[in-house]
RNA sequence: GGCGGCAUAGCCAAGAGGUAAGGCAGAGGUCUGCAAAACCUUUACCACCGGUUCGAAUCCGGUUGCCGCCUCCA
């Protein structure tokens, strides 16, 4: 079996052939960084973290690149505004994004490349454009020659005729088609900028990616990323400057997340409707956002609310106190149960389902339905009279190996301070000597300290609310 | 105008020709000192109208409603 997935480029699922056996090289187009992400930043950051997770867990060894926009018209803006310089706000948002991401749970890419570090290979990208009779240079800006790259539109499926029926494209006096767009921008008075052949500028939005990826990939990559937006124009014209240059293609795989939605209308920066991944972690679990995250297929919108991360995080706790119980029966499990092999076969065939949905476009949601199956096998294996340690083992493995491929982490704090402890320890006492009145009170007051008490046949298990 | 997506139970959400996964919430029950957890039972004319087919939520045509891209955007 191999992994499937959908190629934008072609429309279709189609199974994954890497370049190098067993390599996976993937870039995915990161944040501007002129602000806290919202949520709807957040989902690339953990869809293709997953999809990344994916690969090693399948035994790829996978290049991960993914880069900051760390100059442009925003960061410029946002510079003037505030009263600061734009490798301050870069940088502080920067690591801004680290601390948001990390929480939720996504790994640090192989590389962050960041345009002000790769201002060089930029500015030679863009010679070679030049050269190469794709670009040319107006009044100390640079601009790409749409026309003259004959696949232009292949991503989005548009034809170029089309794009200039309707399309409300800027007929700049310096370009020479409306459909050319910057490769580079002369700097304006007072503004950010580095030295290049065309005098004092900046890089347009497209080029910094088309430079990084070659840089830091090669000519050509595995699988491209990015949210749905981005497909055109700016996929698309890193297709065609990357294409030009190499004369190779660019990426075999394109794949796009689909948005957040708020109301059912889309979450985004410009339309001022967005939450904060920074706000949200205060008031919710950020795993809880994760999970719900990965309960959508990543290419469908999915509509935010608070209520739903309630609901998501009642699902989760599903999952979590099925593994605690696990967890829990272990100590007082001690060998011998006839039927050792079935559970061990019924553990198996859960992981085979597993990997055959995720291997299928990355189907997390089903993905999680087989978590939830696992989890209720488990529960009928804690319903048996006698338990194996093995069994159990088995079944607490599977949950930690499955949870780690979608980063989340199951592991509760163990951490109960002495009071607590003592409490416990003293309702125990109670019940036996049924005390029922005392042992109630007790556990009234643990829960008003978010501690929930459990009582089983094998002893009294604690969670936390 | 061009390109594309979506419409499935109270809510969330899979499924893409073979008779509707899963989760949350609700109701009833078993277990429990009482709880909790768990388990059992229970909830769908798959937006509408036609067509193709032995068979359609799934394919085709049309209708309605919503959304996105074509401009910075994840």
């Amino acid at each position: 079996m191999a992994i499937k997935i959908y190629n934008t480029l072609t429309r279709q699922k189609e199974e994954f052939k890497p370049l190098e056996e067993g390599k996976v090289k993937m870039y995915v187009c990161g944040p501007t960084v002129y602000n806290y992400i919202h949520i709807g930043n957040a989902r690339p950051a953990i869809v293709f973290d997953t999809v990344r997770r994916y690969f090693g867990y399948r035994g790829y060894d996978i290049q991960f690149v993914s880069n900051f926009t760390d100059v442009d018209d925003k960061l410029i803006r946002a510079a003037k505004e505030m009263g600061e310089d734009v490798p301050t706000i870069s940088d502080r948002f920067i690591n801004a994004y680290y601390e948001d991401v990390s929480a939720l749970g996504c790994k640090k890419a192989d590389a962050h490349p960041r345009v002000m570090e790769n201002m060089g290979i930029i500015i030679e990208f863009i010679e070679t454009l030049i050269e190469k009779g794709y670009a040319y240079e107006s009044e100390g800006d640079v601009y790409y020659r749409t026309r003259k790259f004959d696949t232009y539109g292949k991503l989005s499926h548009q034809s170029i005729d089309e794009l200039r029926v309707g399309a409300r494209i800027e007929v700049g006096e310096k370009k020479q088609d409306a459909l050319d767009f910057a490769l580079w921008k002369a700097a304006k008075i007072g503004e950010i900028s580095w030295d290049s052949p065309w005098g004092k500028g900046r890089p347009g939005w497209h080029i910094e990616c088309s430079a990084m990826v070659k840089k830091y990939l090669g000519d050509t990559i595995d699988i491209h990323a990015g949210g749905q937006d981005l497909a055109f124009p700016h996929h698309e014209n890193e297709i065609a400057q990357s294409e030009a240059l190499t004369g190779k293609p660019f990426a075999n795989y394109w794949m796009h997340n689909g948005y957040i939605n708020i109301d059912n209308e889309k979450m985004s920066k410009s339309l001022g409707n967005f939450v904060l991944v920074h706000d949200i972690i205060q008031k919710h679990d950020p795993q809880v956002l994760r999970f719900f995250m990965l309960s959508v297929h990543y290419r469908h919108p999915i509509n935010y609310s608070e209520e739903l991360l309630v609901n998501m995080k009642a699902s989760l706790d599903r999952l979590k106190t099925s593994y605690q119980n696990l967890k829990h029966r272990k100590s007082s499990s001690d060998g011998l149960t006839e039927n050792n092999q079935e559970w061990l076969q019924k553990i198996n065939r859960i992981h085979e389902e597993f990997i055959q949905e995720m291997d299928d476009d990355f189907n997390t949601a089903n993905a999680i339905s087989v978590l939830f199956e696992l989890s209720r096998q488990a529960n009928y294996y804690l319903m048996e009279k006698n338990t194996d340690k093995e069994v159990i083992q088995a079944f607490i493995d599977e949950f930690k190996d499955l949870f780690h491929v979608l980063g989340l982490s199951i592991e509760e704090e163990t951490l109960v301070d002495e009071e607590i402890e003592k409490l416990i320890q003293q309702r125990i006492q109670a019940r036996k000597d049924r005390n029922f009145q005392l042992s109630d009170e007790i556990r009234d007051r643990l829960k008003s300290m978010n501690i929930i008490l459990e009582d089983t046949p094998q002893g009294t298990r604690w969670k936390r609310g």
